[in-house]
DNA sequence: CGCAAATTTGAACGTAGTCAACAAGTGTGG
DNA sequence: CCACACTTGTTGACTACGTTCAAATTTGCG
């Protein structure tokens, strides 16, 4: 994204040494739980979501390497959503005083930080925009494209073929949709050529006609960091 | 929120100094407008949207006074919202080599942007939840509380009575309803004696009982921030 | 005052939810 | 290594919440 300088590079090591693996199913995090760490994933995949009053549950966010997360630590004492590992995975642990001290030492680390947060905020708001707007098949399709991405990301190995990991009921709870209307969603996209399933993989078949479904874009992309300041 | 130094003050005094004034009705930014700048609301309402291929709408964001906006301009060229005055709104202009000049001159700024972001973060992240997850009553109900409380954080005059500034059809954008069925939801509260309507104004006749159908939270309350650098 | 925009209401429709039953996987302990 | 238990996926029938369409009424602006 950015060339960082050898000083920065430095301190970002320093600043994830410390880690943590949690294993597939483990709750890292619990609504309402004080929390006074953030972290960011190193490795695997996991999920934060709101349970609301009925019971329902409505998954917030996916995070996949690369991603910080709890930075709401920042601001609250309690945690606004639960976290859980979809896979096994490896975080960095990172007090919250350190981002008081990055501010000061390296303030274009902190301009990052910053950016990573307006890349996610514009995201929510494509999420919300499907959640409002647009058709269950839509959404599900939506769904799917972005987790491959977001894998692929870290894996350049996942190509047309990957691991969902999720439950048909937590596609539901993500999409806003019950897990049977999932499975109807999926077997039509599935009878309509655009992917198949194989235990527990998704192949996306007709990548063109998935995208055509979907109000996917990726917001990783085009970014224009012209603004920040000299690194130190 | 937090006592600022006199030369934190200072810088945001001079920061916030170039105003523009934009009248009712008025666009400040369309989605994909290439965009530079960022903006402080001073006074009025304003919302932001973006629009799906099918022509339909999703409201992502109302602002008030006190609210930055277009912080996107720090990652994107091309907007991914636009912007609408939704009453005669003042605005700071603030050019975006500002929060770099910022973040070395001003650490503790820029970690209170940090903060404000994640606010609107976890407030994005209700949204969302409420889009989800709840009915077309909760989520009309969720709109009217909130944007209630959020104008009487600009103008402590308000009470129970508010004026909404939103046609049927922008709370149907908004909380991804129809204006039909928006229309039958507000009927519905002044029928149940939550509130009353009159000319543009809705009164809030009894909010215990509106609160109680909703998952609202304001996220402005219980802050912690103890975690932030000294102030220069 | 007149016109366009916004609200209101009714009727018919459709997307997604609910309930229920069964099949297919998955994992665990004997 | 198999048997059993439990979770997940699949399918059908029925229901309901919210949409669509249409028309009448009210509101507010120029």
């Amino acid at each position: 994204m950015v060339e960082l300088t050898p000083g920065e590079r430095n301190t970002l090591i320093q600043i994830e040494e410390r880690t943590r693996t949690v294993s597939r199913g483990a709750v890292l995090l619990r609504e309402h739980d004080r929390m006074d760490e953030l972290f960011v994933v190193r490795e695997g995949m996991m999920m934060a979501y709101v349970l609301l009053d009925d019971g329902s549950r409505q998954i917030v966010r996916f995070l996949f390497p690369g991603d910080i997360f709890a930075l709401s630590a920042l601001v609250y004492r309690g945690s606004p959503d639960t976290v859980v590992a979809l896979s096994t995975a490896v975080l960095s642990v990172i007090d919250r005083s350190t981002i008081a001290r990055l501010s000061e030492e390296h303030p274009r680390l902190l301009c990052l930080l910053l950016v990573l947060n307006q890349i996610e905020r514009v995201a929510a708001t494509d999420r919300m925009a499907g959640l409002g707007r647009t058709s269950a098949r839509a959404r599900v399709a939506t769904l799917l494209l972005d987790l491959r991405n977001r894998m692929r990301r870290a894996d350049m190995d996942i190509d047309a073929i990957f691991p969902l990991r999720l439950t048909q009921e937590e596609i539901g709870d993500a999409t806003g949709l019950t897990a049977v209307h999932v499975n109807r969603m999926l077997r039509q996209l599935e009878e309509d050529g655009m992917i198949a399933r194989e235990s527990g993989r998704v192949v996306i078949r007709d990548e063109a006609a998935l995208a055509r479904e979907t109000n996917y874009v990726d917001r990783y992309n085009k970014l224009d960091l012209g603004w920040l300041p000299p690194g130190r």
